[in-house]
DNA sequence: CCTTTTTTTGTATTCATTACAATTTTGTAT
DNA sequence: ATACAAAATTGTAATGAATACAAAAAAAGG
């Protein structure tokens, strides 16, 4: 099932300009959760005229309308996913890559007088990869 | 039990100036995860030499070895918090304050190929007091 | 004391993000 | 099609938290 980005965008009410979609479309297909200069660094090739400007105005309409999500790991980095689902994260403090962790539903915190509208689970560590270079 | 700043310090090999105790023990005292400037302005008054620089810099030192964890919820907002413990945070989006959260031992994740160094947990949302004022 | 090391301080810098205004593009009605 | 209004994009300027850096002050240890 391969999603459609202007579909989803119309159904949110946003217009499906070429910026959007490839946006949207390079949130979907990759999953190391980039940062806004990233996103900038990776489609300016393909789209001269891109505008870092737009990729920002672009991530926060799309936060705003829960079409992605920020992640927030390093106080002066934010990462977006395209992935809205509840899920963790691990950052790995050798090669930095962010990673997505299944996060089962065990999360039922007695915080009934409290209205939860976003729960957020990281770890920082070793990832598999650096742990096993490290020999 | 009232915890004596000076000798901690000590037991981690930092000089306790009055700078860095004064700081310490603020961070222990309240509950409101302050900023760096927070703190600043907190005890700029009773310290009058004191700059934004030490803050900065204890902050850092006392984070690396351990003695206070940073809360990071916002990108551009760094938050102290003086208890070390692995709890969870809420933050409000109407009050903009960040409460602790008591979170069981129900983590056990499978990161078995991995070193788990820090583990993360927060929420946002409205808080009790807010929620009520909305009737 | 005097010298060396550590800590503190103020200023300058960095850098991600946002504000803003001008330009371009799109949608709609004539 | 054409003109007009609304929305999106763009580039530049501004913001602001955090850091770098070097000088001044304080502390340690002879």
């Amino acid at each position: 099932m391969t999603r459609n980005a202007e579909k989803e965008l119309r159904a949110k009410d946003i217009r499906p300009s070429y910026q959007r979609k490839r946006i949207l479309e390079y949130l979907w297909e990759t999953k190391s959760h980039p940062t806004a200069d990233d996103i900038y660094q990776k489609l300016h090739p393909e789209i001269p005229t891109l505008s870092r400007t737009t990729v920002y105005n672009t991530l926060r309409l799309f936060e705003k309308h829960n079409i992605i999500q920020s992640v927030v790991i390093e106080s002066n980095e934010m990462r977006f996913d395209g992935d809205v689902s509840t899920h963790g994260h691990f950052k790995c403090l050798d090669c930095q890559k962010v990673l997505d962790i299944p996060v089962k539903d065990k999360f039922k915190f007695d915080l009934k007088d409290s209205i939860v509208m976003e729960t957020h689970i990281y770890f920082r560590g070793i990832c598999p990869a650096c742990r096993k270079e490290r020999i």
